[in-house]
DNA sequence: CAATAAACTTAGAATAATTCTAAATTAATA
DNA sequence: TATTAATTTAGAATTATTCTAAGTTTATTG
């Protein structure tokens, strides 16, 4: 999928007016931003809305994979609009959050062990620590 | 260390009877319980303590390492009394949170790639999915 | 197409985890 | 002992997020 491509379908979503411009917004905006900063960006533009609206299109964009949560600590929720498999890196000097994709064929088994049987709906990997500029 | 050993000496930190009281809980309660829960487990002891204490227990205990935060979406923060490093589990049926070890030998390297000079200071992976009981 | 139902949006209120504040206490140091 | 620094505390404040209830849009059904 490419960044450009705001004509997002979810299978089993319906792409509303709203869920578009956010799904756009965080299209255009690839810093991993919170909804209050998404809600902040659309303020200005021909479509702003409200902040419950805001967390609800997130939501539903989550539920249907479109879009990554990120979770760093306690911080506000943050936003990431790279569906694909990743880890977080989250830089503690800039505040700033850096994708890292995994290496190729590398797997969370390569790392720890599953029961037989057991369902993974969703794996989150965050990195604190400092990156050389 | 084993799980009996409360009188945990951390270096750099002052083991205060609070501290010490806060660790002494999450050892015995070893289901991740949130801040709340500790608060409330130490309720009818002989050393029941201010929430805010219980938090900044905690904080300090974090951050010398003997202890781990859990961060699951936007539930409360949960506390680990396990510092080895290992990954977290979250059974979405029974919202338990399940402590998985390392494969020995494995490293995270194995998943991504690093800029070399990276510093980490915290590794974080939660697992969401159900578990065959 | 008209009528009905379901899903979505919205503003504002409510919730709840966490942090802050300022005063009191305790421990460390000189 | 006197002084300083760190910790504890209760309660207030903050703030991200969720809830509510009403209005709107979209889909569906006859």
């Amino acid at each position: 999928m490419k960044a450009q491509d705001h004509h997002l379908q979810v299978p089993g979503m319906r792409m509303t007016k709203q869920r578009k411009e956010v799904y756009r917004t965080l299209m255009e905006n690839q810093d991993h931003p919170s909804a209050s900063e998404i809600h902040n960006l659309m303020k200005d533009t021909e479509s702003p809305m409200s902040l419950a609206t805001v967390y609800n299109c997130l939501e539903a964009l989550v539920e249907h994979g479109a879009v990554k949560q990120v979770n760093i600590d306690r911080e506000p929720t943050r936003y990431c609009q790279n569906s694909t498999p990743h880890a977080h890196f989250h830089d503690q000097s800039t505040g700033t959050i850096h994708d890292i994709t995994f290496k190729p064929g590398a797997s969370l088994t390569d790392l720890i062990e599953l029961p037989k049987g057991t369902e993974v709906t969703n794996l989150e990997i965050s990195i604190k620590g400092t990156i050389p500029s």
